[in-house]
Order: structure tokens, then C-alpha cells, then sequence
DNA sequence: CCGTGACGATAACATATGTTACTAAATCAG
DNA sequence: CTGATTTAGTAACATATGTTATCGTCACGG
């Protein structure tokens, strides 16, 4: 679905800095579209700042799936490496500043990638952290209710509480906004016996 | 998480063959326990004959993962490979024959594979059916109400609906199984006009 | 053949969540 | 700076879903 993996394997750093001569730099301001939904993803997205989200639509109403924040890089990955229709737009949350590369460039990339001696391990190591963050996600749909999730992202993830609005976050929840701010509601008076 | 690949790749078939004298046969009546949550996978599971499903327990309640029927095979992946607890239990749901491969003979089996020219399209192309299966799950979870879900399972896969009991359906689309039933006597409503 | 238990349907009620509308505060654009 | 837009909170009501209890059917073992 998506990738992004700057950070889980900064040994890679040296490719991302070789390449940056082929990069597009843009300043953006926030609800900027950098994919939309629908069409086929071009470029590889590197956030160097600001803030991302990438969502989908459901009849009229936004589905959040994931956000992604500063030195961090994502595509639609299917979309990306086999030329399809995105089955999501990629936008950004707060004014930002993005490298896109090519996916030709993104190819010759891997190209050279995998004429190193650690390849299959990085592959690997990158296939099965992007597995167990979706496996994660999906038993924690499974698993917890709406207050569970928004819990365990305010103990786990709490900059993304912290930095994005709070109708995203309900979108990523899976709850209306006035159901998180009853949520958030009723926390704050759980703890005011303290 | 889960991981069960013999139709998809029968390519593979003539190392399962290969090693079939190792396997232990086992007969087994409906609900029986294969792998319990919290204690380590010793074997890769083939199905022969029956059907199986994996699930958690939350608070009690059944949740239910994932179904297997003939010809795949599983495992729960992370315990099986890094030897961790198992995050869920594995049961048949059906009187079942199945095949057990312990870890040290897949090992084996997969060093023997490492050498087949085409191992990297094998694993990319496993990894990558994989990461869709857990995706368009995931997606699902998102988008869809239970209801959606239903439907969708009846005209995808309505082998399962045939064949397992509706209360593990339930537990697999994430409602209780007096939900289902509204569900269905909705649609059967629906569809009396004709 | 009978009793027992598993299963699915249904009803009644309880709780969770969505929807709409309104307000106040914060932020943005000119 | 100021009006317009965005955002978060709240209330009232509607719908979805869970829980418990009951019932009829069916399969199975004694």
C-alpha cells in the first residue's frame, strides 16, 4: 500500500543523498494534493517537513489510513511500482516542504540497491516491518474499540495526537469527530478524580 | 502473521512431496487444538482434508482471524520463525487430516529452496500476495460496515459461507452472531420482491 | 429411541455510534 | 485589523450493534 522506510534504514541515506541532484523540491502549503486517487503515482514523496496523510473516499466521507511526518518517504506503492490506479489520495496536512523523484530514477535506484551485499536483508528487513505495522493495525481494528485505539495512539504515537487535527484523527479512529470528542470527553472526566 | 502459500505457488509442490516422510499425519475431530495462544509454533501445518481457523481471545470473546481449508497450508508466522508466543490459536473447525512439518525440517527445506533460481520471485512474489491479502483486509475493516462485509465475503468467497458456522462468520466479520442474523433476515427482506 | 447439547432465529432492552444543528474559539485571507 | 473559514465541543435525536433470554431444530451418543 504504502512505503516509507528513511528512517527504519537510515544505512540507505547514502542512495537518498546520490539522488537528490534528480529531485524536485517543492514548498506546499497545507491540503496540498500531491496524488490523487484514481490516477497513477509518479513520484517517490520524501518529506524533509511537515505533515502527510493519505486517505481514501467513501461515499462523500474521508477513510484516514496513515500519516507520515519529516524524514520519512512514502508512495502509493502499488500504484507506484506497477503503474495502477491509486487506490488513494496522498495529501498534506500541514505546509510542507517535499522531494519527488522519479519512478525512473526510483528504478535506476534500485538498481544499483540491489548490487549491494546487504540487499536482501534490507528488502526483507523493510517487507516485514511494513507487515507487522499493517498486521498491527488490522488486530487492532479486530481487537479494540474506538476508546482502545485512541488510547494506544495517545501511549504509542502521542506526536500524532499532539500535531494533527482532530477530525483526522477520528477519520484514522474510525469514529465520526463529535464520537472522539465524546471519547476525549469522557477520559478527561475519568481522570478528574485525581 | 499467518502465512499459507500451497496453492498459490505449486511450484513448491515437489518439495512438500520431497518431504512428506517427514511430516506426521494427523486425524483430528472438529475443535481441536493445533496451536495455542501464548506457546511457541513447533510445526508448519498442511491441510489435507477439513478446515481450520485462527483466532484470539479478547476479554473472553472469540475473535476470529482468518479460515483454511484442503490444500494450504499455515503457520503463525512470527512464532514459528523467531520461536515467540503465538498471538493466537489455530483449532479446526471441521473433523480435519493434517500434516505437521517441524521448524527443523523447514528450515531445511527452505535452505534447499534458497538454491531454486527463481527463490527471489518466489519469496517477493509470496511476501507480496501476502501483504495484499492483509491489506485488502485491512481496507475492508476501514470502509465497509458489516453488512458490506458480508456481502462482500458471500460473492468473493462464498465457499466459507457455505461451510462454516455462522457464529464463527460472525466473529470473523466483527459482530455478534444475533447481528448476523439481523444482517441476513435484511437481506432476505430485500430480496422477497422478486 | 431418548436426552443433551450445539446452532440459528427472534425479541426486548441497553449501549455505542452516527447525524444534524448550534456555538465559541482559533486560524486564515484580504 | 477584520470578516470569513476552520475547528472543537455539546446537545438531541436516530440508527447500529451488543447482550441476554427464549425457542425450535438438528445431530449425536448412550
Amino acid at each position: 500500500m504504502i512505503f516509507h522506510f528513511r528512517e527504519q534504514f537510515p544505512q540507505l541515506n547514502v542512495y537518498w543523498e546520490k539522488y537528490l541532484p534528480h529531485m524536485q523540491r517543492q514548498e506546499v502549503p497545507a491540503k496540498t494534493t500531491l496524488l490523487k486517487e484514481g490516477q497513477v503515482s509518479q513520484n517517490y514523496i520524501l518529506i524533509e517537513k511537515g505533515c502527510v496523510r493519505a486517505y481514501f473516499d467513501k461515499d462523500g466521507v474521508d477513510k484516514t489510513v496513515q500519516f507520515f511526518f519529516e524524514n520519512s518517504g512514502l508512495s502509493s506503492f502499488d500504484s507506484f511500482v506497477n503503474e495502477l490506479p491509486s487506490p488513494f489520495t496522498i495529501e498534506t496536512i500541514e505546509p510542507s516542504v517535499v522531494y519527488l523523484l522519479s519512478r525512473t530514477h526510483v528504478l535506476e535506484l534500485m538498481d544499483e540497491l540491489s548490487r549491494e551485499p546487504s540487499f536482501i536483508q534490507i528488502i526483507l528487513g523493510i517487507t516485514a516491518a511494513r507487515h507487522k505495522r499493517y498486521n498491527d493495525e488490522l488486530v487492532s481494528f479486530i481487537r479494540d474499540t474506538p476508546e482502545e485505539r485512541y488510547l494506544r495512539l495517545l501511549i504509542q504515537r502521542p506526536h500524532i495526537v499532539k500535531r494533527v487535527q482532530q477530525h483526522y484523527i477520528a477519520s484514522y479512529l474510525g469514529v465520526s469527530s463529535v464520537h472522539l470528542s465524546r471519547i476525549k470527553n469522557k477520559l478527561a472526566k475519568g481522570r478528574e478524580h485525581f
